[in-house]
Formats: C-alpha cells, structure tokens, sequence
DNA sequence: TTTATATTTAACCAAATGGTTAAATATAAT
DNA sequence: ATTATATTTAACCATTTGGTTAAATATAAA
C-alpha cells in the first residue's frame, strides 16, 4: 500500500473545502496579493480573512512574503498534488472520466505556450 | 469564469478531510461492504461510522443499497471528478508536476487491461 | 514625532464536527 | 412468538470552525 500523508491530506482537502478560501486561491493563481486586496472583494472582516490566509498558509496552499507593513500572499498550487495523488489512485474506478481528464491534459499539454494568465475555459 | 458547482465542492473537498472517511473509500474501492464490516477495522463505535457514511453519502461518494438489515455501500468515485476538475483548473501552475501526472495517467490510459483491483503503485 | 495604514491578536459567540452510550427500529433466525 | 443481529436515532459532550468587534502591533508617511 502507498502510505500518504493522512495531516497533509486532512490539512490540504480541509483548507479546499471552504468556498472563501477557494475563491482566495482563485484570486491568487491570477498572481499575488495583499491581505487587503484579497479581503476586498468579500463582505467579511479583515481579521475573517487573515483566518483563512492562516488556514491555507498551514496546508502549505499560499506561502507569505512580507514587504514592510505589507504582507504579499503567494499561491503555491504544488500543495494541491498530494490532494491529487490521493484521488487519482481511484482512476480504475472511473476510467470513462478519466478518458475525459486525460483528454483535457493532452489539449493544454505545455507546449511553451498556454502560460499566461488567460484561461479560455473562463 | 467557469461556475462551479460551490455546494458539490465543499461537501466533497469536506467528506475526503477526514482520514476515517478516506479509510472507508479506500476499503469500498476494493469492493463493497456493509455498516458492520466497515466499521470493523476502526477503534471508534458503529455510530461514528455510520455518520461518517451519511456525510460520505451526502457528497454522494457511496451509495448504499439496502439488502433486508444488511446497508451494502458502494464506491462512486464519479463524485470525485468535480474535486479533480477544480485543481486541474490551475494546471498551469504547476507545470512540473503536470508532466508526471500526464505520464502517470499515460501509462496507465485504459487499454482494456489494468481495470483489475491489483494496483501495482501500492 | 505624531498620525495613518496594514495586519494580527484577543476575547467572544453560535453552529458544526466527531465522538460517546443507550434506546429504538427493522429484519432474520430459532 | 421470541430472540438475535444490523443499523439508526437520540441525547449528550468537548473541540473546532468561521465569524464578530475592539485592542495591539508594526511600519510608513507627514
């Protein structure tokens, strides 16, 4: 049996499952931002959100650059691949979607291209 | 932006957040199973299972097929895809590991073998 | 050096989570 | 008809979660 890291498991399927801070990792994939920017858009306070940016920074999902009084927010997607390990090992179990996942890695494949930020799916 | 199904996501990226809960997928992508054999291998009580199944339920990652006393539950991985397609959003990010989830997902491309429940990973 | 800005910490709260034991329910077996 | 088995429901409990407001901290700007 391949042994995953069940607290990192826990901690990174934990931190995806709130729709705040799925949609602070939305806003950070289009590049870093300040705890301010990143409370902006939501309705709740500030100190709401710092909770959230605690929760991702503990599974590892965004890292934090300080900047003077400024705390630049950073996405770090290479925490999500654990996450991805743990579900594709049930890939027997769903091969027709998996027939439709490969077929969506193989049309955006890095080919040196498709690295911007704009995302035609969108 | 593509919408997203929010409601399906967190009850997912939620029932896969606990270690017992993806004990009992990983059991029932063997084969399915019923309350009691489930239960058997954890130290908890027949109640905490069976309310780890009602969440497991309400994500619809089981379903359960009841045989006179007997709940058989049953794997439905399918209810996992949403997960995967909301990571796989940010693929660009992560191109490295991009590349070995492709080859992964390559080499083992369903050729109308590998559907057995050996997996040779573990 | 005083004031404004960015963020965190503290203290609090209601609801949800994950567990328990005891009782209820439903079906199967004797 | 009675008893045993499988599972759920009920009532409870401690901890965690996701939010709040007010105060504290740290840095930048005037």
């Amino acid at each position: 049996m391949v042994k995953y890291n069940e607290t990192a498991l826990d901690a990174t399927f934990h931190a995806l499952a709130d729709p705040t801070r799925r949609a602070i990792l939305a806003r950070l994939s289009l590049g870093q931002a300040s705890v301010g920017e990143l409370a902006d858009p939501f309705e709740i306070s500030l100190p709401a959100v710092s909770k959230h940016l605690k929760v991702l920074e503990g599974a590892d999902l965004i890292t934090r650059h300080r900047d003077g009084r400024v705390s630049r927010m950073e996405f770090n997607p290479d925490a999500m691949m654990g996450a991805v390990d743990w579900i594709t090992h049930y890939k027997k179990f769903w091969e027709s979607q998996l027939d439709r996942l490969a077929r969506y890695l193989d049309e955006t494949k890095p080919t040196g291209e498709d690295t911007n930020a704009t995302n035609t799916k969108d």
